[in-house]
DNA sequence: TGATAGATCGGCT
DNA sequence: GCCGATCTATCAG
């Protein structure tokens, strides 16, 4: 299992997004192996007014400003960790938010974490991704595509015409880009919003 | 310097 | 369905 490289994650967001379905994300620490596949994640872009790099450069987003293939790692709403895949070129703001994971190894490790046995609530919303795999701030600028213990590897994309689009979840503005990006029919997607989510909210 | 909104979640009504 | 927890960043005064 080898982690997808730097070229993977040099492409712009709304592009790199899709393409993360159906990757595993893995985790290889003292806890043993954990992966997931991914069904649910958002892109973010630097002229968006939905994205944290929108205006301009500070200490919270400077990796999201940082070359591609890192991890950009943020406290939300005082209570959770949610983490992104930093994409496009060096020095330009833009990531893609991982929404939503399938557990498929390590379960139990997750279930320990999360405090639920569900396998749909261990993974299924940003807050409990990073729980469940124990993603903190202090993996705040990590290089995904070089040799550490959390990466992303190849998977099993789905078949394209079983990806959906729909606005972004919690965002309301730039309400015309559709750039969540899903697993239509996953039973591991986050349910925050109606189940047919193809359409773009008025 | 204070108020407020926010890429959330879980518990309660 | 609604609300509180409680950190970060931005904006008004």
């Amino acid at each position: 299992m080898r982690p997808l490289g730097r070229s993977f994650y040099s492409r712009p967001a709304p592009v790199v997004a899709p393409d993360l379905l159906g990757r595993l994300l893995v985790r290889k620490g003292t806890a043993g192996l954990l992966s997931a596949r991914i069904v649910e994640c958002e892109a973010y872009q630097e002229d968006d007014p939905a994205s944290h790099s929108f205006r301009g450069l500070t200490n919270r987003t400077a990796v999201m400003f940082g070359p591609p293939g890192h991890l950009y790692v943020y406290f939300s709403y005082g209570a959770h960790w949610c983490m992104n895949v930093v994409t496009g070129d060096d020095g330009e703001g833009s990531a893609v938010l991982l929404r939503a994971a399938e557990p498929m190894s390590g379960i139990e490790v997750m279930q320990a974490r999360r405090g639920r046995t569900e396998a749909q609530l261990l993974c299924s919303g940003p807050g409990r991704l990073t729980q469940a795999f124990g993603v903190t701030g202090a993996d705040n600028g990590l290089d995904l595509a070089w040799g550490h213990d959390l990466f992303l590897s190849e998977g099993t994309p789905p078949d394209p015409a079983g990806v959906a689009t729909s606005t972004r979840i919690g965002i309301s503005v730039a309400r015309e880009q559709p750039w969540r990006f899903f697993v239509a029919g996953s039973s591991f997607v986050s349910r925050r919003a109606a189940p047919s989510l193809a359409r773009v909210d008025p």
